[in-house]
DNA sequence: GCCAACGTTGGC
DNA sequence: GCCAACGTTGGC
């Protein structure tokens, strides 16, 4: 059991959108940075626990807990040439992308940027270290711990 | 809109 | 393999 934050502007896919979704999961499409690609294929499993952010937008933050919920797959969005995550350079033999699904657990008051950084105990948050842009990261269990216990 | 930080591309 | 140029992310 694993614990993760991703990553989502919440005009594509927001914390709402995913408890709207049918049976509450929506596929994790659009992530085209390899790193981020590999932590859903190679070493989430079902089950492992997802702290749902919203950035890019006016209130940056935690803003509910969700699951993974699938093993890894193709990420279809890479053959749809209509997509604005077509990958001309993908090939259904060896497809590039990976995603896995997620599925809602439940929807937090906004826990702000700000308020992670407050905390000592989040100091080493890989989403709060300085020039991150990785839309995947790993969170410990202690941070999951801490933030589930007394932020959210 | 600005800009720092980082990842990717492609010429050599 | 190096590295400059370019594109993207994402907070502010």
């Amino acid at each position: 059991m694993r614990y993760w934050l991703m990553k989502s502007e919440p005009d594509e896919a927001s914390i709402d959108h995913l408890a709207e979704a049918p049976h509450h999961t929506l596929p994790w499409t659009g992530v085209r940075n390899y790193q981020a690609r590999n932590f859903m294929r190679d070493t989430m499993q079902v089950g492992d626990g997802v702290l749902f952010y919203h950035s890019s937008c006016p209130e940056p933050g935690i803003a509910g807990i969700a699951a993974v919920a699938s093993t890894p797959y193709p990420d279809p969005t890479q053959f749809d040439r209509k997509s604005p995550y077509y990958d001309p350079k993908s090939d259904h033999e060896t497809p590039r992308w990976t995603l896995v699904d997620v599925v809602f657990k439940q929807k937090i008051a906004l826990i702000p940027l700000a308020t992670l950084r407050e905390h000592p105990e989040l100091a080493d948050m890989r989403v709060l270290a300085k020039g991150n842009r990785l839309s995947i990261t790993p969170v410990t269990e202690a941070e999951w711990r801490f933030i589930t216990k007394h932020l959210a």
